[in-house]
DNA sequence: TCTAACCTTGACGTTGAGGTAAAACATCGC
DNA sequence: GCGATGTTTTACCTCAACGTCAAGGTTAGA
């Protein structure tokens, strides 16, 4: 261990998590984490005076995502990109609430963020009802073998009995 | 068109398409088809004597259910093989399921088969709990959205009416 | 028989999503 | 100041899932 939490050199809640404790804690490897900084799927993190990274807990909470996204849903890097910028989007917006000039461009913006955000839903929705579909399936098939379990068992059972039978006689 | 429909030179009942229709009529590439035949999804498809391809229907429905394994939920073809694998198990099993001998041995199959099935089950299902949690998160978002957007309209009606008294007065 | 359209195998290229290795700098504890 | 770790950038490697020629064989139809 060479460093210590450097709790005290950029401000005064981050939470300041270098990038090998995020790689450790995300389960993802610190040339993923550089790798998605590259492509715009984590801001640009602040930095130490050598350099180094700098990350806070809503980071971590970011590649947690973009791991579920692509792991379990199946996204690609790209389509979770336009997912974060939306939310980024958002949290803009949010941020920006309160200075209330030019109204017309915020507008836009927002149209522009629930458009995304609505395509986004359609597409959940689709894979959901495809998954479902699937899983119907399964569950039939299941049902299937398990009868066919029970006939194999009685099938068996007389075979037994027979050989028994036999071995009696 | 070079070639019609070969219908008489190897089975009564196939379908007997070439590869190009099949392609055109799945949306994915020949190549494609033949990668994925060298990859054991496809089985080895008959031949005609000059050594093409020749596919059914069932053919064409097994490609559509990759593609959608693939692009809607995210799997990899190596994920798609185990279980095509396992659909050609249960195929065997049906087909084979008069001539009853070794039953022990089906068993086995039988039960390895019902394993496999339930872990996609199981899989499916985390996926579509996933989904669905994303699913709430975005319809949340954008009940957010609509109340920013109403209130937008409101400021800048606001500040329209504003305007026009200043431009009157 | 000849040709246009279709198919074959083979080999190399590409893109996405990282892995791995190297050389040099940073930080901490001593 | 030094050594042990931790980080940084640069650069090349890999693996999956195809794309893209290239060179040649096949088939139906005029």
């Amino acid at each position: 261990m060479a460093q210590k939490r450097a709790s005290t050199a950029v401000g005064p809640e981050e939470s300041c998590l270098q990038i090998g404790e995020v790689a450790e804690r995300t389960g993802v490897t610190q040339r993923t984490l550089r790798f998605y900084e590259e492509k715009g799927l984590l801001k640009l993190p602040i930095r130490l005076e050598g350099g180094f990274r700098l990350y806070s807990e809503v980071d971590i909470q970011r590649v947690e995502q973009i791991k579920r996204l692509q792991k379990l849903l199946g996204f690609t890097l790209a389509e979770i990109k336009e997912m974060v910028d939306a939310e980024e989007v958002k949290l803009q917006l949010q941020a920006e609430y309160r200075p209330d000039a030019a109204i017309s461009q915020k507008k836009t913006q927002l149209l522009r963020a629930i458009e995304v955000t609505e395509r986004q839903h359609g597409l959940i929705r689709q894979k959901v009802d495809a998954l479902r579909e699937m899983q119907s399936k399964l569950e039939e098939r299941l049902d299937t073998f398990h009868g066919w379990q029970v006939h194999l068992e009685e099938a068996q059972a007389k075979a037994d009995g027979k050989a028994k039978t036999k071995a009696k006689a």
